[in-house]
DNA sequence: CGCTGACTTGAATCTCTTCAAGACGTGTGG
DNA sequence: CCACACGTCTTGAAGAGATTCAAGTCAGCG
């Protein structure tokens, strides 16, 4: 892990414009923003960055690369929980209790910016709007996951990866890094088996199958993934970006209620 | 649903003993709590409480029963996301974004208490202790959640009935509903199904299975349990009962920070 | 040029589902 | 009080879906 002090800003436009969609961010919180995430490092690819089991007093955000949180079992079992993209915060869960449930690494190389934990908890204090901008970022989460849960335990093999891949492409079109219907996915058929519950060989099959109906076109070599008829995929998933929440503000008399704290 | 005023005290000891893991609470705390669960509701089973996609501004706290959180595909399929046991709270995503994204639905009679989105805000403001307690009860959830993935994902349907008849044994016991190796598990056959990703007559053939092998004992009649040999159970679910955190204190400088809020 | 990691495919096997039918206990109306 | 319906549990048999094992391809790299 290299680590440097930044000297312009950090971040590219993504992260401003997923927080901006839950409230507007004005000038002083773009400064505050601007302090909070000065630290920010480079991490080769699979490095753990988070480690099950061990302590952790910081919180991450993502702001190039990709990365999994994921889980073993004694005999070597993984399951990845989920995966991280740019303008994606992890590790707080770690930071409040202080231990990580779950293992942070990295897929391809990173960029993180690493804020200490009293950081952010000054950040709710003083900023509270900012800071329920990253809370909101980070309740998302629970969302992702239970969808997830929803896929391993009632969706066949092919639903399963449809909509693992309309949930990348939701997600990372909401940061600019994906086309109407086409983005970089930097996976091995190993992760994706990992991700969805299944072996690498069926993964292989399923991808197959997605491709022979004209669903989706990949590239092994680029690492890159054409989804011809999202419509399509979304129907086979079963998929409704709505647990995404992509564009729901939170609730008026609950921001009121934190505004009046200050 | 049937609402009424309390006007004793109307939670057990259970939530308390639950809360009082995280951080001590004095007297001035419980004052607080008592007025802050004063409107109590008795629930009959098969009620949605919450219902997916639609308004809600109040935290619950289940204080009688048992309860699960749901999600449903659009042809009928159900996966059960999670069990809600006395001392459990639910609905704070959705007060935060007004809007639920699963259902909550009672599964027994069940009590529950109901908690103004704008009074948690005012307890976290004024009580930060007592509502960093809350807030802690209800990220463990995550944890929970994030151990039933890696269940339906990378466990056989052995371990994964096994797994989950060990969390609710260490979740009753931390509320004194279940004794050292017995508790009452009102589920039928097909809600373990929809919890564990399985069809009804394979939950049968595997609860005969851990039967036979003498390490469950089951009276459909009175709907109770007997786990006779826990650490083998607990071997076979590759178990560990740490991400339940029940006695995780959070982290001291966290602790620190919260405080000088006030 | 041969090694490595990732992708691909076939064949055998196993796990889990589906379909079908029967048993048991409980509650209900005739 | 009995007959009947209903929900739940149970079991067998057939079949679909996913895994495992094994072998072979291909591109990138030292």
């Amino acid at each position: 892990m290299r680590r440097n002090r930044a000297a312009a800003f950090p971040i590219g436009d993504h992260v401003l414009r997923k927080l901006g969609i839950f409230v507007h961010l004005d000038a002083t919180h773009l400064a505050e923003l601007d302090r909070l995430l000065s630290e920010t490092m480079s991490v080769d690819s699979l490095h753990d960055i988070v480690t099950e089991g061990e302590s952790c007093k910081h919180l991450f955000l993502l702001t190039r690369g990709w990365a999994v949180r994921y889980k073993l079992l004694s005999d070597g079992r993984r399951q990845i929980l989920g995966f991280i993209i740019p303008g994606d915060f992890f590790g707080l869960r770690a930071t409040l209790f202080d231990v990580a449930d779950d293992t942070v690494q990295s897929l391809t190389d990173c960029t993180v910016c690493r804020i200490p934990g009293e950081d952010f908890v000054a950040v709710l204090r003083d900023h509270p709007r900012l800071g329920m901008a990253i809370v909101w970022s980070i309740v998302r989460e629970y969302s992702v996951l239970a969808e997830h849960l929803v896929s391993l335990g009632r969706r066949s093999a092919l639903e399963r990866t449809a909509h693992l891949l309309m949930e990348l492409l939701n997600r990372l079109q909401l940061v600019r890094l994906a086309g109407e219907r086409d983005f970089e996915l930097p996976l091995t058929q190993e992760i994706l088996a990992d991700a969805l519950g299944l072996s690498i060989v069926h993964v292989n099959r399923t991808l197959r199958r997605l491709r022979q109906q004209g669903l989706i076109r990949l590239d092994p070599q680029s690492r890159w993934i054409i989804i011809d008829r999202p419509d399509d995929l979304a129907e086979i998933a079963d998929f409704s970006p709505l647990y995404l929440d992509q564009g729901t503000p939170p609730a008026d008399s609950l921001l009121k209620a934190i505004r009046s704290q200050h």
